[in-house]
DNA sequence: CGATGTCATGACATCGGTGTCATGACATCG
DNA sequence: CGATGTCATGACACCGATGTCATGACATCG
């Protein structure tokens, strides 16, 4: 590969001559700079950042980690990357900064955090993500490296800068959105409670009753998962059988997330039941592949993903800056709601 | 941070012993090599990469790009990260290896991939890697830069090295498995036929029959979705009701891939037909949201992402070693097939 | 016309490691 | 006992950029 030395050589310059066409400091001759120019062409002459680096100590370069790096093991599932719109979302921020992202996953081996960060280290890198692939509470040893860090989708105790999605105002807003759609009886399948978006969810679900000035009948509210459990789908069953038994019958199911939202379709479907037509449904996520692909598509409220991950980009490059605003940590990215055809306007005085 | 000089100040001796003590190379005294290592840890030393790489010219990194690179617009939608098996495969195979990742996302913009491959080559990448979101054919300009490629989820004209899902084999093994369960009539609902796993996994169904020695009814394969079409759910029920309405009746529906089954659990319902009792489902990708979430549980074929990500960074390494077997191209990686419970199985006589 | 300023350019040191070669202290051998 | 070999270590150059400073050619000014 051409150095800059081969360069200066095939242009009769001296080396910090292309160097000056290159950054544009310094004044350079017209014509000179065309020599330089159309021998950097010829040699596909393209500068190494590592001997930039050793002058300028900036690498240009973020580290990303996934995977398990915490130590609550609570969850010990395999789990992979996250939801990709995060990554995206980092993606942009940083293209566009000029910075460029390495990744490492641990895929699942606590192991393998500490030569990980070595490796990002070795590197230099300017700034550190972890990025969950849902939204939990971590204890990462990332901290003390002199290197700033944001989480996003997790937290910890201490502060460190965290990008997480509120889950609670998002519940909020779907359940707002369905009382003004003049339903009162809304039924809520909620998620293994020792998630944190299950606690979120469930507060945001009562938030909206009271902001709404109605009374809370916890009859409506079943846990729909279990811990450990592998017989998810018959729990399912009994839950949605415990709502359908009410009087009088809830006339819309929240549920924990899109995948059991997908499911609760097939039990109703299998009690002869008509979505939305005899009892509407909403999910939590908006998972494009469930949600969009359901019949009938299903309403849901926005996990903002692509956001957080901006978010996360955009407060770290503060961090390296030394400019953060410093804003309430965790931050908590509201979502939309997301409208589709699985929820019935009662308002609307004749269906069609 | 503490430079291999500070090291050797601390420790009282030259930076070539401080260097010997870290690569293992020549000769160290043992009472040498411990100061070294306690000024080391207590200096918290990370030598630089940066610096290393002057020397070495090898700098450990691999570029992988996704998104928008060629110019086929025809899929015109915004294409985002590939399925995180595949990227995970990669990870796997590099980080053993001792590669880091470095990723880019064109986020559906061709302008971005100039630059992009700028970044990449000013980090002295020694190897390209070019995902796609799904099975198809690209016209990367990654070529000519100096460094290996290797295409994982796509494939070019140009002979480039590629490792693609066999669809082909995916539908075959799925649907020979379906002939041995007893099944004669099976239903096909195809993707967008311009969509190259279209094409090749009805290759597949037809030779499974072949392979088997049964006729073939055309009138059993439909397409269930169209180019730029909004209304492929309606289009969906179309296909069904021409399949519902053969005499006799499919015992079995294959779809195009998981979400189109999913789909199609959908239509059945609402048509008062039972999966599996009354006609069974098999759909393909086994896109595990979907397939173990779905009540009940999908039969499908495997796209085998993780294995692919593993082989095509398998392969790269072997090209940065100049070591490449020259295999076939593109690599053909075929995938199992995930039973579960939405296929009854005829030959047993008596359904519970 | 000499002093001063600007422009265009180059020589040289430097960043943090590592390859090459040299050196001194011992051990071994004939 | 001198020649030779091995071990442990250091001096020095080099990788490819860029910051600092110097230099020569002109233009401008009083």
């Amino acid at each position: 590969m051409a150095t800059i030395y081969d360069v200066a050589n095939s242009a009769g310059v001296s080396p910090k001559t292309v160097s000056r066409v290159l950054n544009g400091d310094g004044p350079v001759g017209a014509k000179t700079r065309e020599a330089v120019e159309k021998a950097m062409a010829e040699l596909g002459y393209v500068p190494s950042n590592a001997a930039r680096m050793m002058r300028s100590n900036r690498s240009g370069l973020i580290g990303l980690i996934t995977g398990a790096i915490s130590s609550s093991s609570m969850h010990t599932e395999v789990s992979g990357l996250p939801d990709t719109l995060i990554l995206q979302g980092i993606q942009q921020v940083l293209g566009d900064s000029g910075m460029t992202l390495m990744i490492a996953d641990t895929g699942g081996d606590r192991e393998k955090v500490a030569p990980l960060m070595r490796t990002f280290l070795q590197h230099r890198v300017e700034g550190l993500l972890y990025v969950a692939d849902y939204h939990r509470e971590v204890q990462p040893r990332l901290a003390g490296a002199g290197v700033p860090v944001v989480l996003a989708n997790c937290y910890d105790t201490k502060g460190t800068p965290a990008i997480v999605p509120d889950d609670e105002a998002g519940q909020r807003a779907l359940v707002t959105r369905l009382i003004e759609a003049g339903h009162r009886r809304i039924g809520f399948l909620t998620l293994d409670a020792s998630m944190r978006a299950a606690a979120l969810r469930h507060a945001g679900y009562r938030a909206a009753f009271d902001a709404a000035g109605l009374p809370i009948n916890d009859a409506l509210v079943v846990e729909a998962q279990a811990q450990g459990a592998e017989d998810n789908a018959s729990r399912l069953e009994e839950a949605v059988d415990r709502l359908l038994a009410l009087r009088p019958r809830p006339t819309v199911i929240c549920t924990g997330n899109d995948a059991m939202a997908m499911q609760l379709y097939g039990v109703l479907r299998s009690r002869g039941i008509r979505v939305p037509e005899d009892i509407s449904v909403a999910g939590f996520d908006d998972h494009r592949v469930i949600a969009e692909t359901l019949y009938p598509p299903l309403t849901t409220a926005v996990l903002p993903y692509l956001d957080i991950g901006r978010r996360a980009a955009r407060r770290l490059l503060g961090l390296i800056a030394e400019a953060d605003p410093d804003t309430a940590n965790p931050v908590l990215v509201p979502g939309p709601v997301a409208w589709r055809s699985s929820v019935t306007d009662l308002t609307q005085s004749s269906p069609k």
